[in-house]
DNA sequence: GTCTATAGTGGGATAGAC
DNA sequence: GTCTATCCCACTATAGAC
């Protein structure tokens, strides 16, 4: 049952082993913020671990699986730099542009590598796609943050909102990120207007989400992302 | 000044151009069509098309332009498609649910595809891109199909939407494209239950948009939409 | 189970002769 | 405009060292 070499990590990897993956991580992660994820190949990722190639292949099953890494990098950055956002001011507008202002710092060292490695996220039937079954526990994550600002925030909400609102504010994230790509401006400061400009609107929205025609508008939204959210391919 | 020989078309390509290169584009779509769009090689697209590779990549700079030929296609029929709605019915919901629904009948044929030549398109630096300027005449021409929607509609609308409206109905095209892409489901019917619930809700939502508390938050929405438009890269 | 070395395939893309 | 020849690199395969 159990292994006869002692293991140092949950994972059930050997140290040695955690060391080579780590050091290849590492090397990709890099290499890619140097020279942009086309331009690095796997012989070069696999050189500057000090590996052979047939050994990077043996830890990742290819370049794109390396960008996971890069997920849970920028994930647990932001994780700690929202602390910080979380423990301070209840006013929502505060909370929500405090928390996406800290992914766009900490992903802001990787713009141009990402608008590269977009095209691998974006791709449906891709693993690295953020609504993938291998991105769920970092997906989860996220919006476990987005919970916690809601949680300590001044907001009065519906009732049928708040079960909603965090994964909403995900996916109201994942817009940014996706904006973010594309943002071509000098230190990506249309980013920056957008989040200044969308948080008081979304406090706005919700607030109104009170007055009897709105609220009629919102249900209706909650329901169809429920109806939508249902098992992805049901079979006849 | 002129060619001595006679040219039969305004892009001033040769005849024999001309039909090399609309073979090499039948081919490709065909083999698109048939196995998907990355097991399609160049190599084959040129074989079935008679033509070298190197003669392929002289008239495509690479397998991505090649989906320029897809959206020229559905963008075709779909504007054929439209005709019946556009001139059919003066209710906005019906209007618009008609044209989305046309948009996901043409492509249909195409989803399997679709899905794979997706993370092609939404690369920010790939010309195939729906924002690029490549793109740009097609843009031009669904956005044109939104401002005849929005004019033979029953809507009164306030002033500052009416500019906006049609770009804002083809961003919300691109929205039911992307979950279209990823929809999983038994002929797509996901995207069909998305377009009959978004269309009473954007329906709403824009004429409750002259309630004063409302109206102020789609100004904003407005306003960050014009500031976010201008020039993508501004340089110090 | 971890790693090296080496050889090979396939396919996107290019150079340069004709 | 068209071809042939070639390059490059992701990825696979294999055989074996420790």
């Amino acid at each position: 049952m159990a292994a006869l070499t002692p293991v140092a990590n949950p994972a059930g990897r050997s140290a040695k082993a955690e060391q080579t993956r780590r050091s290849i991580v590492t090397s990709a992660l890099g290499l890619f913020r140097e020279h942009g994820y086309d331009a690095t190949t796997m012989r070069s990722i696999a050189d500057a671990a000090g590996v052979s190639l047939g050994n990077a292949y043996y830890y990742f099953a290819g370049k794109e699986h390396l960008i996971q890494a890069f997920y849970d990098q920028v994930g647990t950055e932001h994780e700690l730099a929202v602390e910080a956002v979380l423990g301070g001011p209840t006013e929502f507008v505060q909370r929500l542009t405090g928390v996406l202002d800290s992914w766009v710092d900490v992903a802001a060292p990787y713009h141009e590598f990402a608008a590269q490695f977009f095209k691998t996220a974006a791709d449906p039937n891709s693993p690295m796609s953020p609504f993938s079954e291998e991105s769920a526990p970092a997906r989860r994550r996220s919006i476990e943050l987005y919970a916690r600002l809601v949680d300590g925030s001044d907001l009065k909400l519906p009732k049928a909102l708040r079960g909603e609102l965090p994964e909403l504010l995900w996916l109201l994230q994942m817009g940014v990120v996706l904006f973010w790509v594309y943002d071509g401006s000098e230190g990506q400061a249309r980013t920056r207007t957008l989040i200044r400009a969308a948080a008081p609107m979304i406090d706005k929205l919700i607030r109104l989400s009170r007055i009897p025609g709105v609220r009629g508008v919102v249900e209706d939204l909650i329901g169809v992302i429920r109806l939508l959210r249902e098992d992805p391919a049901p079979k006849g």
